[in-house]
Parts: C-alpha cells; structure tokens; sequence
DNA sequence: GTCTATATATTGATAGAC
DNA sequence: GTCTATCAATATATAGAC
C-alpha cells in the first residue's frame, strides 16, 4: 500500500475513533486495529499520539473549510447560511447526540488535559466564528458581529451538550426553531 | 485518622480532580498523591476507581440539592431563582473559564466512555432540570416549564463551553445580559 | 513498508507484614 | 488503618528482521 493512502487511512480511523471514544480513552493498539496495520508498523507512518492528533486536527480544519465553501455556494443569503449552521445540530442530529460535537467535545478534552494542541483545536471554533462573523456582516450587523456568532456558536454547543446526555430529539428541534425566530429579528 | 475522616478526604480530592483533569486522565496514584496516602491503602477506602467515582457523583447531588435549598431560602421569588442559576457561570466564572462546567464536562466524558455511571451523572442535570421547571411553573408557565428549564440549562452549557475554550469573560457577561433580557419576558 | 519482538512506564488491583 | 512489595494488563515507543 503507498504511503499517502495509508497515512490517509490512520488519519480517518483516528479522527473517527477520537470523535466517536475521547482522544486519550483511544490507544495506538486500536487505531492500528481499525487500520489493520500492526503497532510496529504504525510508527513508521506517525511518529507519536500528538503527531496524529495534529494530523486529525489539520483534516477536520480542511473538511470544515470545504463545508462552510459549500454552504456559501448553495445558500446565496447570509441568513440562509447561518440557519445551514444552526440545523447542523438537526442534520448531524444522530452523531451529536450520540458523541456530541466533534469541535466542542475535542475542546473540552484538550483544554482539560493542558493540552499543547488546544490551540490547533480552537482554531475549529475559529474557523466557524469568524465565518459567522462574516454572515452576520453582511446582514448589517457589523459593530455586534462576532458578539452574534458567539451567541450561535453557543448555542450548537448547549444544545450539543444535552443531546448527548438525554438524547431528546424534541429538544433539539425545540431549540432549533427558538434559533429560528431570534434569527429572522436579524434578518434583512 | 478515623475511617469516615479518609475516606472523605479521598472523595474530595477524587472531586477536584477529576474536574480539573477529567475522570480518565486522573489516576490512583495521583489522588492517592492528593489525599497523602500510599496507593496500597487506598483499596482498603474504595475497592475499585468506579466506587470512587460512584461516591464523587454522590457527594455532587447532596452538594447541588443543598445549593438549591440555599437558593430557594435566599430567593423568594421563582424569576430571582433562574436568575441566581443564569449567574452561576459568573459566580464560578473563574473555575468554568479554567476547567469547564462541572456537571457538563463530567457527561460528556462518561457518555463518550459508555460509562456505567453515566446515568447518575446524568442526575446532577436533572437535579437542576427539575428544579428549574418547578420554577418556571411557579411563574405560571406550567405547560412549557420543562421546555424553559432545558432552554436555560442549555444556555449555561453553551456558555461554560466556549468561556472554557476562548476564556473571554466579556463573551459570559454578554451572554448573561441577554438571558437576563429573555427571562425578563417570562417574570409575573 | 510491514512485520515480530521487545523495552519501559504506568495503569488498576492484590497480598501480606506491621 | 497504613505500609511495602508485587501482579497482570496496557500504554507509548523502539529495534531489527524481512
């Protein structure tokens, strides 16, 4: 197997273990085993746990990027682009609530553990927050712009957070629409 | 040192510091460490580190229940009440801007463990679910009181999430600011 | 590039002396 | 009740054969 398709593997395997486990409860052992690669072997593609969670963090800036590009391409209003992001907790409904969210569990575990990569980690909350930003730029609301995407972004992650602990459905869609009518106040 | 004297040292320290460092990464030898005790006695107090973290949660809900009481004497009204929880995430602003909320950050972990005690955990939440909405009917919203309760839990979990990731205590203050706006609309 | 074998540290947990 | 000594399992990580 070349080299890129293989490290491309581990960085799948990793990233989906670390979401779906808690990146210090997942072991070499089980990515190797997920990848099929013995634990020898894995060194020679990373040459320790940090470098693949670095690895992990980079892919899910990347895949986080191309998905806020998509949304722009297929929502053309600013408001349509913010509702995308606030139904994220409704399209991604089943992972979240049985993993919560992959940015804001990452984050919290990092930030817990001291971790040295925290600062790679928030730059996914980054990502988001200064899109959002932008979002509400547009809407007109330049001066109170990053103090409203703070607010969404809050919001994905307490509705996140309790999803994952009483995997209520209804909830979440309560909570949805709530977004929904505090949304259209901003709206053009 | 009488029995009942240790052992509660021990869930002390086992308290702070699976807060500060989270369930997984805190390990025997480190509250072991914490308590002064040498990790061969330690078994004599917990028999497992699943005991010691059953009596952690334990000591949790009396803490939380007597807070509540304290709360329900301080505060006469039920609006004055949500408010003392709405404020929490400044009262314990420093500790959730360091390590997150407690009750939140201990849920994720042990859902994302699949963690036997995940379902007493949940009960620090419930605990503040059912008082909430006891509340929220006293303010004549019977109907949807448990749908306000989990608004207002959700709210304060989004805010210890991002005070934990961005430590912005301007972020909290705002936040604070419009729930109290929001709440303002729900008072007798 | 992949393997087996191994080193080293730490984990949760036990046995038995005092 | 507290200690030291120790166990078995697992962790990250390395060495060297193929």
């Amino acid at each position: 197997m070349s080299g890129a398709a293989t490290r491309e593997q581990i960085v799948d395997a990793a990233d989906r273990l670390f979401y779906h486990r808690g990146y210090e409860h997942t072991s070499f052992a089980d990515i190797a085993a997920a990848v099929g690669l013995s634990r020898g072997n894995f060194y020679y593609h990373f040459k320790s746990k940090d470098a693949i969670l670095d690895a992990v963090i980079e892919a899910r800036l990347a895949g986080t990027r191309h998905m806020l590009e998509q949304w722009e391409s297929q929502q053309p209003t600013p408001d349509g682009r913010i509702l995308q992001f606030v139904e994220i907790v409704l399209t991604n409904g089943t992972d979240i609530q049985q993993y919560g969210c992959p940015v804001g569990t990452l984050n919290t575990e990092l930030a817990k553990l001291g971790h040295t990569l925290h600062g790679q980690a928030r730059g996914l909350f980054t990502l988001f927050r200064d899109w959002l930003r932008e979002q509400f730029t547009l809407l007109g609301h330049g001066e109170q712009a990053d103090d409203l995407a703070m607010h969404v972004l809050a919001f994905s992650q307490g509705v996140a957070v309790l999803s994952h602990t009483f995997r209520d459905e209804e909830f979440v869609r309560r909570e949805v629409d709530r977004m929904r009518d505090w949304l259209s106040t901003y709206r053009k």
